[in-house]
RNA sequence: AGGGCUAUCGCCAAGCGGUAAGGCACAGGACUUUGACUCCUGCAUUCGUUGGUUCGAAUCCAACUAGUCCUG
């Protein structure tokens, strides 16, 4: 019988993953990683380890949390602090996914001498002709998770099984109730799980040693003067709202320019971009292509985006330029860009290091 | 002191004789395992004040008040 570990949040999703590898004859395990202690022991939303255990009992499977607080600390919740401090807008769940979720759950996989780890995620692991492992976007398209797991490794997806794949969320309520599980119709999780009040500016300041950026000016492309800001980690770019200046029509954020604590504003048509650089790349269904090489693909700038398609091209040691068909809105230095194939699988994906407007 | 200009929601702002656009902000809600965006809903019976002209005025006229600029 294969030996799996599955990540169990405390949620609907995984929890079901957990049942169905059960039922499919999986000797299970749940794990919980313990990723957050928040004031008051409160727990973040990506690991609240009572529902989870009790799940686990429901199921009637073993389960074991484990404490990583610290690892996620430095790999995770520092990043992201330092890239507010630095005008970017960091995507920490990406992050998190490969070094902490996967990282920690393949380690106890290995010692407790398991095949397999799992998730509640909503997409499917698939081996393709060339050998290569990669993530198929779910059939039931409005939950597909495949934009958060582009950094996974070859080796971490060759253990790794996703249940949830065909299931739609409403499917994967309905399997929870009828199997007892409380978790059932617990809310889907949403926001940072670590910034358990939604207020990022507090967190960042909490969280920084040192003094964190001051007010600086707003100023349109020209260079002109426009108002004045609160500090950089009070914004991302694409904002719109809260900018608390008025102007006759909507204004969004185009840039952070965090070097001289300017906001440049900028109307509608002005925040599309042709183009971005991206730094830190993973590949998934194909080998990292050549320089020289080109790749057209569809590319997302953020989780929810129809997606675009693009030409990939090589630029330098880790640096690829996207080329968009038709301009995109608001990608952001920080976030990720995560690229599909014609099947919807993933092709690879990386860090958004710089946006090219014209 | 004289002359010009302006006074419309907390803020910006359209309207130019026919019965108060829009944006920001704010309040709800939808969407969401990142940030943002987006989408619904609500938000001036009233246009500095007082009179007048008119079937009808925020829109025209007068006076007053306040702000602003120019001249002295």
């Amino acid at each position: 019988m294969k030996k799996v570990i599955v990540g169990m949040s405390g949620g609907v999703d995984s929890a079901v993953a957990a049942y169905l590898l059960k039922k499919a004859g999986y000797d299970v395990v749940g794990v919980t990683l313990r990723t957050w202690a928040g004031v008051e022991g409160q727990e973040s939303r990506c690991c609240e380890i009572d529902d989870a255990r009790q799940t686990a009992r429901t199921i009637g499977i073993p389960y074991y949390a484990f404490n990583c607080v610290s690892d996620f600390e430095d790999k995770v919740v520092n990043p992201f602090v330092q890239d507010y401090l630095h005008g970017m807008t960091p995507n920490p769940c990406v992050i998190c996914n490969r070094e902490i979720k996967w990282e920690r759950l393949l380690y106890h996989a290995d010692v407790l001498k398991a095949d397999h780890v799992a998730t509640g995620h909503y997409a499917s692991v698939v081996k393709l002709e060339n050998g290569r492992y990669t993530v198929q976007q779910a059939s039931h398209y409005n939950k597909d998770q495949t934009y958060m797991l582009y950094r996974l490794t070859q080796d971490q997806l060759a253990r790794t099984l996703m249940p949830l794949g065909d299931y739609s969320k409403q499917e994967v309520r309905k399997i929870a109730e009828e199997a007892g599980i409380q978790v059932a119709s617990k809310p889907d999780s949403q926001e940072i799980c670590f910034v358990t009040d939604g207020n990022y500016a507090d967190f960042i300041r909490d969280h920084e040693e040192g003094a964190v950026p001051g007010e600086g000016n707003y100023v349109d492309e020209a260079g002109n003067i426009l108002g004045r800001h609160k500090g950089i980690i009070h914004y991302t770019v694409g904002q719109r709202k809260g900018l608390g200046v008025a102007f006759g029509h909507p204004m969004y954020i185009k840039e952070i320019r965090a070097d001289r604590n300017e906001i440049v504003l900028s109307g509608y048509e002005q925040t599309y971009c042709k183009a971005i650089v991206c730094k830190d790349l993973n590949f998934m269904s194909i080998p990292e292509p050549e320089e020289g090489e080109t790749v057209r693909c569809q590319v997302k700038v953020r989780y929810r985006h129809s997606g675009q398609y693009a030409q990939l091209e090589k630029i330098g040691e880790d640096r690829f330029k996207v080329s968009f068909d038709e301009p995109v809105r608001f990608a952001a230095p920080g976030q990720s860009a995560v690229f599909y194939d014609e099947k919807n699988c993933l092709l690879g994906g990386g860090i958004i290091e710089k946006v090219i407007f014209s």
